[in-house]
DNA sequence: CTTGCTTACGAGACTCGTAATAATT
DNA sequence: AATTATTACGAGTCTCGTAAGCAAG
């Protein structure tokens, strides 16, 4: 048995079943890649995928236990050269970080300000994404870290910590009329008075959006949604537009920068949103990756998520 | 990257550091495996073996991490094998059953007899130990299925389910004292009766011999042990001898065949033990380990079982 | 006729076993 | 002296890249 042969087959897996693609991914010939993949055939006895004349087209059910496996194996292959890395050197090295937008644009950046200082010699990667993405980016070792919503916690085959909490607050224009009805008395706003204008806020899938569309329509309510973007950047482009009012995370709107925008609290008209951080079980991690969890929530916290994620 | 090195390493920590004994057992050359290991050993960067001039002597403490990440890659590697076999041919392989004496000798050949009738051409090896070697033949892949005390049950890494319950019963010859005085209320006999005898009975880490113990301590009473012996064979022959009284498991007792013998039942004495079947998490097993926990547990408790296990 | 997988072939690397060497017990 | 690990060396195998072939969309 080769690993080289487990490696191609969980890269083809990756590219859709395309083994030129894995080919390339992987620095190495087309040929070289499909006959590894014909032995592995061989030496298991088992069809991985199926073929159509020349094409591979599917996986077989037999195969997709194979890739299961393989994947575990290669993930603790993986483990081995973080074991290397870290003995090499423990201050050099990638660090990636799966991350939504929210976090990556408002709440990492004074976090990753001090890590830089204490590791100038690694190289930190954002890669954004939902949180499933996220998720799955942690289990597959393509992400150390992950930074989301309540979805990372308790998703399976990671262990998670709260980070911190948010909720939402209304976004207009200054002059807007919810301004004038509100500023001085926000916690008389109701989502009635919200959904009276074209709501801009996120997308599916980010920063409570699901929880935003349940609040309303447990009061019966089902506000326009004029717009909806991944980031609160674009959504603020609109709100300046007059094109409706936003309704953004709390960490979105800062008094200083957001000159001609104003925010109303409706902390309590959307129950609080946790955000979480998290790390693959089973993953052996660079010390780095610690380090950065340390600035977030606090070393007590770091080595309990640890010892869950070791412990699994 | 290559398998083999991993696989060295395996064998040399397994065989207490001995590289000699670890080539011997893999059917391969010294040298081989001498050369292997100081190539991982480079390619790693790490320092796996402390040395001695030309003796291992001990393993490094990041050694120790690469071990573990190592064992946990081939437990993998074995699930593939376990898949290419299934895949092969479902009634054929090695079954190996790794339990006490008092369950290979009194409650397994039943369960055999019927497993070997529906699967002919499967090796049984039968792999007598005590519960914590049998955790960690499962563990390690050197055992398939675990059949044994409760300890087994909430091991660290193994999944397990209640098999059935038994408890203890007073064994004498026939012409016994204690027969004599409570063959006809057996529910009448006390701790302080048995103690009065020295006692023949297990070995400490077998069939509830701590549990006896205990038993006795509680009430203040610290019977004399004459002999303690892995298995009621053994502890049988004593008996006969009368070198004491008896205490075993009920299944030990047979009156057909223990002829000269007489049981007194003390299930109102020590609390009632339970055996488990236990198998480990993340673990391919062939179709006909299933097969065998059916007999002894049924279609649903299998399943279940089973799902517990690969959902680790 | 372009994309994509497989077959053919030869160069180079790697693994492994035997024999010899060196360091402990 | 016996046991045990490392070094040296050569045979055999395996892997991989280039070039050519063949099958689908």
């Amino acid at each position: 048995m080769n690993i080289q042969r487990l490696r191609y087959l969980r890269e083809i897996a990756r590219r859709n079943l395309n083994l030129t693609a894995a080919a390339q991914a992987l620095h190495t010939s087309q040929p070289g890649v499909s006959r590894q993949i014909i032995e592995l055939e061989e030496e298991l006895g088992i069809q991985i995928f199926v073929r159509k004349g020349r094409r591979l087209v599917d996986i077989t059910e037999p195969g997709q236990r194979v890739l299961e496996i393989t994947n575990r194996l290669l993930f603790e292959l993986d483990n081995l050269s973080q074991v290397a890395a870290e003995h090499e050197n423990e201050a050099i090295g990638t660090l990636i970080i799966g991350t939504t937008h929210t976090q990556a644009r408002y709440k990492l950046p004074n976090i990753l300000q001090q890590f830089r200082q204490d590791y100038p010699r690694v190289t930190i990667k954002i890669k954004q994404g939902t949180p499933e993405q996220i998720a799955h980016w942690l289990r597959e070792g393509q992400a150390d870290l992950g930074m989301a919503s309540e979805s990372l916690h308790g998703a399976q085959g990671l262990s998670s910590k709260a980070w911190y909490q948010w909720s939402h607050v209304v976004v207009t224009p200054s002059d807007h009329l919810l301004q004038q009805r509100f500023s001085t008395r926000p916690q008389d706003i109701k989502l009635e008075d919200i959904a009276a204008f074209p709501l801009l806020t996120y997308d599916t899938a980010f920063a409570g959006r699901t929880e935003i569309n349940h609040a309303f329509a447990q009061k019966g309510l089902s506000p326009e949604v004029a717009i909806s973007a991944l980031d609160a950047d674009v959504i603020k482009t609109y709100i300046r537009a007059r094109m409706g009012v936003g309704l953004l995370a709390q960490m979105a709107y800062d008094p200083q920068t957001d000159s001609g925008l104003v925010a109303i609290s409706c902390a309590h008209l959307f129950s609080p949103r946790t955000a979480y951080l998290a790390i693959a079980n089973r993953r052996i991690q660079r010390s780095y990756v610690y380090a950065l969890l340390d600035l977030a929530i606090g070393k007590a916290e770091v080595l309990d998520l640890r010892a869950q994620a070791l412990a699994q």
